[in-house]
DNA sequence: GAACAGATGGTTTTT
DNA sequence: CCATCTGTTC
């Protein structure tokens, strides 16, 4: 339709991308359609737009119907970008040709081709939404389409269906085969717990395409048996409702690629570009290679596009060596030859940050060897840098001074737009290794030339700020391992006292994930009350004697704080108050009514008592918290006998009905085991400070990062050394490799348990240190960098995040200016 | 209410 | 492994 050439002057005019600046880019974009491409794109390198260029390139420049092509990526989040772009992008393009083409009447044909284009025709979207999209316009007429079950729904199912029933939780075998997968015990007794430890089994089963058959028959341990049995009556009972979960989507689309239905899609299909692939597991790398081999067949290409030192999904299959070895498994297995490129220059983040990246990512010897070989460094291609700002370090003797100085640093930056503080020391290699050596503190002084600053006569000074029109504190991210302001023991964690503090200083934070359901005041009051109802003695709770104790303790506490609420006899009181309520439902004595009826389901009960609790019905995250629980009782009643109903018509199915109950809403939820729908906090405000976990900050980008790299790492404790420094790889490793041995064309890992464990920390914190754009603060305490003393000893605690390396040696970084 | 034994649980993340 | 909670005993 138009050149190749055209096309570049008309994206610089109308997109003003100039893709001829980048010769990476460029060659990423022009490659010929039968030319497959393995992209590495390190953060920030402006890979979507690549993407999206390159699909537009193939239908304005090569005449591709965008119905032949698929472009996938790890989350709906990024899928829903990648549409969004494309459709911006491609019809901003598209009107502009119309428009030349009207003016001057050049080629009929060429205006009626344009004029037909629909980018909505591109299949865009999650690996499993494209499954699902396409296994429903290829269906069989007549076919009843399964429905997809969510996680919690899964839960549920297995630790009814397959858990709870036969009473297999209660099998010896089986608590200790699940407790070889645990750091700390040797045995689960939870039967939550093992639901989950089977369903993390089965999961890894399917994407690293284990034959069950093959699998299943060479058992001969007893505890194995159990899962096998749960795992068949699961599926079984899934089956017998025309449902299933995500590994089944996948192995059923695998599955059908290979139909009929599907022979005459797959002879049409031209380009298919995968995102993320550094997140792909060996049933994902399945489904695409077989979509490939179709796409070969037409003249066609498969582009991946990923970045192996950001993946971060080894609990979902993901195989980084997929990644790294994709040109290597192509030819394998397609025939074909793959072009790599590397797209290393960083649009993203300033000079200094990317300097740290690169060696961040290069403090490891052991590492390179996990990382896709010869991977040159981001390059920083900016020529006038004004804003060079050091990596700043905040580093305190305890959390309480460090949120205090930091909450002061961020409102005063976004209250005043700018803050200014005094450089106490710079800490640069030399200090870093004096350190290592255990130096007594006030020696490092003298032999660093650097170290100590507060003799000196000439201050140095950081001064920060933010957009004045602009900033805002959605300019500012703080990342962590964990968002969780609350500790298993419900003590406050350091976010919490950071949000405190935060607040303090009237500024918003955003942290959904901080708290458990359970955690919070109405939903323990809620579910209080309803416990109160049911079961007013707690005959039935005490009569069951396999209910977890921490789950009884919580179910108690609950009560508790209910019995406190009852006794504010809160409003309405009319027509009868909160008291006599629950007085009526103890005593099973009706009110307004005849007799007391047959059954109640539980959602009915539930709605009465909302009726007394205001933050539940007025404010926005009490009705999220209201859904959460609402959905756990009506999906739960799913897979069980009564239904969340419970019957009153005789004593022992009145029991029965309660203590499925308990196994069913109460137990879950007390146990943590439910999940808020972020989605939908997105009628809060934008103007709050968030605090993510890491994960969630992938792929986004933000003006100033804080990195909280040990606010809670007091002394070297095994239990924190996982986060920072693992002693060893861990349960998720040793399931990992002895699912390997039954997969079909996957080897047991090459690296020891205990490397993928660093090299999976090293990933994170490389993830965490990109994310910024100008500023990067990187937050802890004292101890982290200048040891602990315990019997006068000068002792470290060794932290990835920090510049250790496996080997324990603390290389630490070029220069941290300490504020 | 102190001192102690025994129990308990410990991160993240997605479709 | 270890911090913390719960329950018991003096």
């Amino acid at each position: 339709m138009i050149s190749y050439e055209e096309f570049e002057r008309i994206v610089v005019d109308i997109l003003q991308r100039d893709i001829s600046s980048n010769s990476d880019q460029s060659t990423a974009i022009e490659a010929d359609l039968n030319q497959s491409l393995f992209i590495v794109a390190g953060p920030g390198s402006g890979k979507t737009t690549v993407i999206v260029l390159k699909i537009l390139k193939y239908i304005f420049v090569d005449g591709i119907e965008p119905e032949s092509i698929i472009a996938t990526t790890f989350t709906r989040k990024a899928a829903n970008e990648l549409t969004s772009r494309i459709l911006d992008w491609g019809y901003k393009i598209k009107d502009y040709l119309l428009a030349k083409l009207l003016d001057y009447n050049i080629d009929i044909d060429d205006l009626r081709k344009v004029a037909h284009i629909d980018f909505n025709l591109i299949l865009t979207g999650t690996i499993d939404s494209v499954a699902t999209e396409l296994i429903k316009i290829n269906r069989e007429a007549g076919t009843n389409l399964p429905t997809v079950i969510e996680n919690y729904v899964a839960k549920s199912a297995m630790t009814n269906i397959g858990v709870y029933s036969n009473d297999r939780y209660l099998n010896e075998n089986l608590q200790e085969y699940i407790g070889e997968f645990s750091e700390f015990t040797d045995t689960i007794k939870n039967p939550t717990k093992i639901a989950e430890g089977i369903l993390a089994i089965r999961e890894k089963m399917y994407y690293n395409v284990v034959d069950f058959d093959e699998a299943f028959n060479n058992i001969s341990d007893a505890g194995q048996l159990l899962i096998k049995d749960a795992i068949i009556d699961y599926e079984n009972e899934l089956k017998s409702r025309n449902s299933i979960d995500f590994p089944m989507l996948e192995k059923l689309f695998l599955d059908k690629l290979d139909t009929d239905k599907f022979k005459t899609y797959l002879d049409n299909i031209k380009l298919i570009l995968v995102d993320e692939y550094q997140d792909t597991n060996l049933l994902q790398e399945k489904i695409y290679f077989k979509l490939a081999k179709g796409i070969i067949k037409n003249g066609g290409n498969i582009t991946v596009v990923g970045d192996d030192d950001q993946s971060l999904y080894r609990f979902r299959g993901a195989t980084v060596d997929l990644f790294t070895n994709f040109p290597k498994r192509a030819r394998e297995q397609l025939g074909i030859d793959v072009k790599e490129i590397n797209l290393k220059d960083n649009y993203r983040s300033s000079k200094n940050i990317i300097n740290l990246c690169n060696h961040f990512a290069s403090l490891d010897d052991e590492y390179q060897n996990a990382r896709v070989s010869h991977k040159p460094p981001i390059k920083y291609p900016k020529i006038n840098d004004d804003k060079n700002i050091p990596i700043i370090g905040l580093f305190r003797n305890s959390q309480d001074i460090l949120s205090r100085d930091l909450s002061t640093l961020i409102s005063e930056l976004i209250i005043n737009g700018t803050v200014k503080r005094e450089v106490k020391s710079i800490v640069d290699s030399q200090s870093f290794e004096l350190i290592n050596k255990g130096e007594d503190h006030s020696n490092l002084s003298k032999k660093s030339k650097l170290f100590d600053m507060s003799k000196k006569k000439n201050k140095k000074y950081i001064e920060l700020s933010l957009d004045k029109d602009n900033g805002s504190p959605n300019d500012i991210a703080f990342l962590t391992y964990s968002p969780r302001e609350l500790n298993s023991s419900h003590k406050n964690k350091f976010n919490y006292i950071l949000r405190k503090n935060l607040e303090r200083r009237k500024i918003e934070v955003f942290n959904p994930r901080g708290k458990e359901i359970q955690d919070i005041d109405s939903v323990k009051i809620f579910c209080g009350l309803i416990l109160e109802c049911i079961d007013p003695d707690m005959n039935i709770l005490k009569e069951d004697k396999s209910i977890p104790l921490s789950a009884i303790r919580s179910m108690k506490k609950w009560r508790e704080e209910a019995k406190k609420f009852i006794d504010k006899n809160p409003e309405p009181r009319e027509p009868i108050n909160l008291k006599s309520f629950v007085n009526h439902w103890q005593l099973r004595k009706p009110f307004n009514l005849d007799k007391w009826p047959k059954y109640t389901r539980l959602m009915d009960l539930a709605y009465k008592i909302i009726t007394w609790i205001d933050s539940l019905q007025d404010d926005i995250e009490g009705l999220v918290y209201l859904q959460a629980i609402c959905q756990t009782i009506t999906q739960t009643g799913f897979f069980n006998e009564y239904g969340s109903t419970i019957y009153f018509d005789n004593p022992t199915k009145e029991k029965k009905s309660i203590d499925e109950l308990y196994w069913n809403v109460f137990i879950p939820i007390a146990n943590g085991g439910l999940k808020i729908d972020e989605d939908l906090f997105e009628t809060l405000p934008n103007d709050r400070l968030n605090i993510m976990s890491i994960h969630q900050s992938k792929g986004l980008e933000f003006p100033l990062v804080i990195v909280d790299v040990g606010s809670e790492y007091k002394k070297d404790l095994q239990s924190t050394s996982f986060q920072r420094y693992p002693y060893k790889g861990g349960g998720d490793f040793e399931l990992e490799d002895r699912i390997r041995k039954h997969s079909s064309s996957l080897d047991i890992p090459k690296r020891e348990q205990l490397d993928r464990s660093f090299d999976d920390l090293i990933r994170r914190y490389f993830v965490a240190f990109s994310r910024a754009q100008d500023v990067l603060i990187l937050v802890g305490l004292n101890s982290c960098i200048y040891g602990y003393s315990s019997n006068s000893k000068h002792k470290n605690i060794p932290n990835i995040a920090l510049g250790w390396n496996r080997n324990k040696e603390f290389i630490g970084f070029d220069e941290i200016y300490m504020i």
